[in-house]
RNA sequence: GGCGACAUAGCCAAGUGGUAAGGCAGAGGUCUGCAAAACCUCCAUUCUCCGGUUCAAAUCCGGAUGUCGCCUCCA
């Protein structure tokens, strides 16, 4: 598959370093708080590249670490009142809750950084020792940036653009506005660790090259995460990892595009952010997947709920279009007959389309077109009486189901049973909609009684009194149905 | 100030040299007591603008405008 690689700035063959295994690390979240869109989006993203490079058939070892120790984690744990530790450990509870929710697979390995301190200072020690970092006389450690040739490579920057913008904070001890921590000496109160250069904690930077070294050799396949974490989290861990080992850190970068609101960065400091809780307290948990897949991974995506209920319509669709698939399937007799070729075809052409479209840096977007084509493809059967009774048709249906399946399966969606998920969905809308089930179900059975003395006027008045409400009946052979609109 | 990304129909969105996927909304039709759902048909001679390269450009190059991001913690 083509893969887009940050660092060349362009799509590569993504071809795995030792044959069939694939070694990927993706950054995960700091655990001071509730997960939101934006960590849902990366997550997906790089839940649905896992699926589908074992999908291909790649022996994938993912890692995604947690970071369990850091300023924000230890102002949070002091604001309300628990240890650092307690603090993390909730939030990572919390994000697994989200996760699994959105039908996230764990990773393979999942190191939180307050069990790799060790790990940590041994690197230090050798950047330390081959000249790459210094102490300081109150127990910090920089990374000396100027030692590393290479600096930059990944944000394409240099030196010199960035010295304009680089700072020194009061109380800092560095020799260059440019050199970052690596090792930060305790302040009173904090949870430290002992070290060489006395009591202190890692810098966030480390944490990601010592974890990545200990469960993947360098140079691993693939190095993931937001796009804001190229510069400068995934530059410093470059001339970490790289001015240690001497070896290159990961063969493939890729960064996954922001969530927006109204076009703008979705920030706290905007006050414009919405966690994964605010949105599944309103909608399956599915259609937020189905929604972030909609759009390709590297491009920013604005959020809306009203765009999410866009989605819904759709995901509900493709489930409305299984379930019928399914219960057509049912029929116990086919005629003999076969599908014309261009339906035939058809299929094909959409099976093709979907493998080029991830294929091609993971096009989740234009794959999610040829779902569509055969969704379509199967209600067209369904509309041909000689086709629908055939064997051809029968076949045809099990071929689209199969691969609506398979696929599903490949971006986490469209797993469930038809049945169940749609059963799922009209309760969601209901309540969001705060739609009083009984009064519905009294007016759908006053129509009825209206329809079966042919009374149509006042069918067709409880028809719009129902529309009023949010509701569509619609008539079938076996009687009312009404759903949600 | 430095670096970078993006600009495609009413909306969302694929498409990196060969004549504009898909979704949502909308219009007409089949079906229906009428509807709904489903299906069929239609819905961008054109891709922000101006130049250039080419037999050929939404796609490449230059410029303009606009939007956003990174340069401080951030998925």
């Amino acid at each position: 598959m083509r893969l887009y690689n940050t660092l060349k700035r362009k799509k590569e063959e993504f071809v795995p370093l030792n044959g069939n295994k694939v070694s990927l690390y993706a950054c995960g979240i700091t655990a001071y708080d509730l997960c939101h869109i934006g960590h849902a989006r990366s997550s997906v993203v790089f839940d649905v590249l896992v699926r589908y490079l074992r999908f291909k058939g790649y022996d994938v070892t993912f890692v995604r670490n947690f970071t369990d120790i850091d300023d924000k984690i230890i102002n949070r744990a002091n604001e309300t009142g628990v240890s650092a530790t307690e603090l993390a450990e909730k939030f990572i509870g919390e994000f697994y809750v989200d996760m699994d929710r959105l039908n996230i697979l764990r990773a393979d390995i999942e190191p939180k950084c307050t069990e790799h301190i060790p790990e940590m200072i041994e690197l230090t020690e050798t950047l330390i020792g081959k000249g790459h970092a210094y102490s300081t006389p109150s127990g910090d450690v920089y990374f000396k940036v100027r030692s590393f040739d290479d600096y930059g490579k990944l944000s394409g920057r240099n030196i010199e653009d960035l010295q304009s913008g680089a700072r020194i904070k009061p109380g800092e001890e560095k020799k260059d506005p440019l050199d970052f921590a690596l090792w930060k000496a305790a302040k009173p109160g904090e949870p430290s660790w002992e070290s060489p250069w006395g009591e202190g904690r890692p810098g966030w930077h480390l944490e990601c090259s010592a974890m990545s070294e200990k469960y993947l050799p360098l140079p691993f396949d693939i190095h993931g995460g937001g796009q804001d974490l190229s510069f400068p989290h995934h530059e410093n861990e470059i001339a970490q990892s790289e001015a240690a080992t001497g070896k290159e850190m990961a063969r493939f970068w890729v960064h996954n595009g922001f969530v927006q609101i109204n076009s703008e960065k979705m920030s706290k400091s905007l006050g414009n952010f919405f966690t994964i809780r605010d949105i599944i307290e309103k909608f399956m948990p599915e259609t937020l997947r189905y929604f972030l897949l909609t759009m390709h991974y590297r491009s920013p995506l604005d959020f809306s709920f009203d765009a999410l209920e866009e989605a819904e319509k759709g995901i509900r669709r493709v489930y409305a279009a299984l379930e019928q698939i399914e219960e057509a399937l049912q029929k116990a007799k086919w005629s003999k007959a076969a599908l014309p070729d261009e339906v035939l075809a058809e299929i094909e052409d959409a099976e093709k389309g979907w493998a080029d479209a991830m294929e091609d840096d993971m096009n989740t977007a234009a794959a999610m077109g040829h779902i569509f084509t055969l969704i379509r493809l199967a209600g067209r059967i369904a509309e041909e009486k000689s086709w629908r009774k055939s064997e051809g048709g029968r076949d045809a249906w099990t071929r689209i189901l199969e691969n609506v399946r398979k696929w599903g399966e490949v971006l986490g969606i469209f797993t469930e049973k038809p049945a169940v998920f749609l059963n799922n969905l009209k309760q969601c809308m209901l309540e969001r909609n705060g739609i009083d089930v009984s009064k519905v179900e009294e007016l759908v059975a006053a129509r009825q009684d209206a329809r079966k003395n042919k009374d149509f006027a006042r069918s067709d008045e409880i028809r719009d009194e129902l529309i009023e409400l949010g509701i569509e009946v619609k008539d079938t052979p076996q009687g009312a149905v009404w759903n949600v609109i």
